[in-house]
DNA sequence: GCAACCTATGACTATCACTCATTGAATAAT
DNA sequence: ATTATTCAATGAGTGATAGTCATAGGTTGC
């Protein structure tokens, strides 16, 4: 078994192309010797003729005729997957995977990412936000190739590289009472409605390194979906939202709303990112 | 360029089904070591990874799934061709190209080969009476495989094998006057009409054996299509033909008609095949 | 911590794919 | 006819390389 091997397809192929065996040879790089050599096993190994010896010319057998019928079909088919993998190795085919555990951060990266796509129209690309055991563990699951978070595990050995640093801060609307204030101490938010993307309390920058540590919290706490829903009620007077302050700034065009900073330093973060 | 050889197709589509390389070098009579640098030649000629190394186990990555897909879907196909191929090996399969110069073979031909053809159904079979450089013709073009034929070709170095001897006789209608002769001579048949097959003179035996060794004629000579036809127009006494008397015993039957040797001696034909 | 698995790797070897040189045969040219 | 080309087949020899062996480096599970 196994006796069909590709040297054998190209073989039959290029004698029907060219004609001759010699030429045949000499377009695979080989010499006439090599394909009588390599051919006269094939046909011994499955005691068939592949060819007629017709003076000093080949004609096709029946099988022959079959053998080259399945040459035609299959190797187009194994150059094709060879100039696929070519293409893997180039980076210029593939799916690239990004697992965001930061929200506001998918229209960021589509705007990183837009021109690279539009130049590699073979490179697929899909962002993951919804992971079954965290993006550490999608990570390591091989469920993506690069994870892009605010909260790097900090373990041995796992190295995540920092992309950019933003400030966390409080966007009140633009008649809101604290909207001229410099700074906000946790106290002032004791009465007010938090709006806050759909994620536990611990992956939330406003708790984590604001309310919790002065042990306050905000009188309601509301989930929305999308970061627009967010500005639009915030910008109307419904509650305030804790945001990177670029993300702020980007809307403060769209929506009346303020940034504000959290406690007298600052809430200071960084997005960091890791490959698979 | 043919970085893709068999083997890399059989070793990842081995590695998936047996989950580990030890396991698919097994499989295919391998040593481990032996899979290990043969998939690692061809990573680094590709410039890509098929598995990530996990631990003790491998993972495929995205060009790897690719691979695999590619492998699952050409492997089945070689191995079809080579079982293929082993049919055409065996006489399993292939299509027997057998030209036949002689009209009424064709019965006698499809009796002697009926049992064979329901033993092996992939085995074709044709038949083809008609040659555009005649029946020799044909078989050194390769455009049949088998000729059968009354009147060989004597050529030295062209050997024709005799299959069957048969006599060819007058066929006459039951109540024809010439119904009871033992044997006729030429002159008898100066007033006759004579039916033949659609073929030249020169290779009616009638002519060549019987009316042109004795410069005789008949009255008028029609041609006639079928055999059925011909022994329907000579039981209704229209005219006579010339046949095989092992065809006109077995019409006989069928229809009224007489067979008459041909001259004291008869004539007396033999079959001959010849391979290509 | 040990045993039982993996895969990777270097060194060595045997195989076999290939080349070289030649033969034999069929065309084509003279 | 005779010779020159142009094929494919073939045997002998070799060189590349696919394979084995032995071992190292890891991970997993008991």
């Amino acid at each position: 078994m196994n006796f069909l091997e590709r040297i054998h397809l190209d073989t039959v192929r290029a004698v029907d192309q060219h004609g001759t065996m010699t030429a045949a040879a000499k377009s695979l790089n080989l010499t006439q010797s090599a394909l009588s050599h390599s051919m006269r096993k094939l046909e011994d190994r499955l005691s068939i003729k592949i060819w007629l010896r017709e003076g000093r010319n080949l004609v096709l057998t029946q099988a022959g005729e079959h053998l080259l019928a399945t040459a035609n079909r299959l190797l187009p088919q194994l150059v094709h997957a060879e100039e696929q993998l070519g293409q893997f190795a180039r980076g210029e085919r593939g799916t690239l995977r990004i697992g965001m555990e930061c929200h506001p951060c998918y229209q960021w990266l589509q705007k990183i990412t837009a021109p690279y796509l539009r130049e590699w129209p073979s490179v697929d690309f899909r962002v993951k936000q919804e992971f079954q055991f965290g993006g550490i563990g999608a990570l390591f699951a091989h469920k993506i190739d690069l994870l892009v978070t605010p909260d790097p595990l900090l373990r041995k050995g796992l190295h995540f590289t920092p992309v950019f640093d933003y400030e966390q801060v409080l966007v009140v609307s633009a008649d809101h009472p604290l909207r001229n204030e410099k700074w906000v101490i946790p106290r002032q938010l004791g009465d007010a409605t938090l709006f806050t993307y759909p994620v536990p309390q611990e992956r939330l920058d406003i708790y984590t390194h604001f309310l919790n540590p002065a042990r306050m919290a905000v009188r309601r706490q509301k989930v929305v979906e999308t970061t627009d829903m967010m500005f639009q009620l915030v910008a109307c007077g419904r509650g305030v939202a804790a945001l990177p302050r670029w993300l702020v700034e980007e809307y403060a065009s769209k929506y009346p709303v303020v940034p504000i900073r959290l406690g007298r330093r600052g809430v200071r973060k960084q997005i960091f990112s890791r490959r698979s």
